[in-house]
RNA sequence: GGAGAGGUCGCAUAGUGGUCGAGUGCGGCGGUUUGCUAAACCGCUAUACGGUUGAAAAGCUGUAUCCAGGGUUCGAAUCCCUGCCUCUCCGCCA
């Protein structure tokens, strides 16, 4: 969230950036409101410093408890006044996204810029199956089976498929972890509802969150939730800056209102395996920090050697909370599609602030930190990109060269005898 | 799930209705002393939200905060209720 005193100073660079993220949100209330809430303010406390200033001086007369009690009845109708406007401005405070960086292009998604194109995109000699078909035909994906025992929009991976699910995110952390300077994390799948809203999933997305009722928890949408929360309330030290995490997780979406786009095989699953990089950084480094992350990203993809571009999204295609965000969107020529594979954000002090994550500087001072956080990266399309650029005409797959040692030194997928 | 104990300033602890404007110790910061280090001594020591002075840095001032939310009272860290968390024991369980 932004700070109510920046909000304030700068009302027109609010409405820009409401306007540039094609939003609509009237935020005049929150001037109003802020207004009124500091004038109720000040009358409740010079009332609350008369009502200190007697109930220190010990033991009163009759007069004297009448006119506190009166001075009490009084208070205790302007403090309600202010816990309405408060709760009112609040809620109105977590509905104001993230100001864009300046450096990003204004508009809709037509204006996201793409800043990089790496890999050569494989020419066949034979007309490429999708994943689909290749995963069915080798047997290591089943969808008639995971749409029985959990519906639609769930994978279920057997033999090599599932071996290769778990290649690629031993692969990836040990990348992160020992070549990358990443801490893993293994952190919990289920999270209270502080802390999807201090990463800023809630209010907004409650819908697209699987939610348990009896106990009012949530199931991960993404690891970046659990583990940027592992510092809400902290106060961190300057010294132990930048704290760069990676973490997998299972993530959970229930994708809700998005039937029928992309919802064939593993494109748009109700749960899929990602694993997350999470930073916190001082906020003169963030923007920095956030190509650094995005290069960490890209080097999966550049080891697995899959095709991919890179694309700084516009203030109308970037998230609520973010304030720079690139997506890497690597090729799948089965289903002739580039997959969104990664997103790596910079969220600048928005969710430090909801979270209350802050630092302490050499000079003893408290400030907020930057957050970034970005998918290093998620596996379901990987497993597509995977399947459908390393495919044969024999129908077999050949294992990308870093996986094979994670899986017992195979070179190729082939449908295993029974 | 059942029974009990507990949650106070960075840490440790004191505080059972009004001198609590939360004490003390440790730690931290600044200083005195010192050839250097240690010790000793002195001072300081949170956050949030307002008001106000100032160009700013900052200062002055008010309110709130003793896990959270309610309640009792003229007055709550202190009494009552609910919730959360931690610890001990029991039960159940991979």
């Amino acid at each position: 969230m932004l700070d109510i005193k920046f909000i304030r100073e700068n009302p027109d660079m609010i409405r820009a950036s409401i306007k540039n993220r094609n939003i609509k949100l009237d935020i005049q209330e929150v001037f109003d409101l802020d207004s009124e809430r500091r004038k109720v303010l000040v009358e409740v406390e010079s009332l609350k410093a008369e009502k200190n200033a007697i109930s220190k001086k010990g033991k009163p007369d009759q007069d004297i408890i009448d006119k506190m009690k009166a001075l009490s009845q009084k208070i205790a109708d302007l403090d309600s006044k202010v816990e309405e406007i408060d709760k009112k401005l609040g809620n109105l405070l977590l509905y104001i996204p993230n100001i864009p960086h300046n450096s990003i292009p204004i508009g809709g998604p037509e204006n996201n810029k793409e800043v990089k194109v790496w890999g050569k995109v494989r020419e066949f000699d034979f007309k490429p199956k999708t994943h689909i078909e290749i995963g069915e035909d080798l047997d290591i994906l089943d969808f008639p089976r995971s749409s029985k025992i959990s519906g639609s929009g769930f994978c279920l991976f057997k033999g090599l498929g599932a071996l290769l699910e778990r290649a690629l995110i031993n692969f990836m952390l040990d990348l992160h972890t020992t070549k990358h300077g990443y801490k893993e994390i293994f952190p919990p799948f289920l999270v209270n509802r502080a802390s999807m809203t201090g990463t800023g999933q809630l209010p907004k997305l409650e819908e697209d969150m699987y939610r348990l009722k009896d106990d009012d928890l949530f199931l991960v949408p993404t690891a970046e939730v659990p583990v940027t929360n592992m510092h809400r309330d902290d106060v961190l030290d300057e010294s132990d800056l930048p704290i760069c995490y990676t973490a997998y997780t299972a993530c959970f979406r229930r994708e809700a209102g998005s039937y029928g786009k992309d919802t064939k095989g593993l494109m748009r699953v109700h749960q899929f395996d990602k694993v997350e990089l999470v930073k916190f950084v001082k906020p003169e480094t963030s923007f920095n920090e956030l190509e650094k992350l995005l290069n960490n990203a890209e080097t999966v993809l550049q080891k697995l050697s899959l095709p991919y571009r890179v694309v700084m999204l516009s203030t109308g295609d970037i998230s609520f909370a973010a304030s720079k965000c690139y997506d890497i969107e690597a090729w799948a020529p089965g289903i002739g599609k580039n997959l969104e594979v990664s997103s790596c954000s910079n969220f600048t002090d928005f969710q430090a602030r909801r979270a209350n994550i802050k630092y302490r500087t050499k000079d003893r001072k408290l400030e907020h930190i930057h957050t970034l956080n970005g998918s290093g990266i998620a596996m379901a399309r990987t497993v597509v990109c995977i399947l459908e650029n390393y495919q044969q005409k024999d129908g077999s797959v050949i294992i990308p060269e870093v996986l094979r040692s994670y899986m017992g030194g195979r070179e190729k997928i082939v449908k295993e005898q029974k």
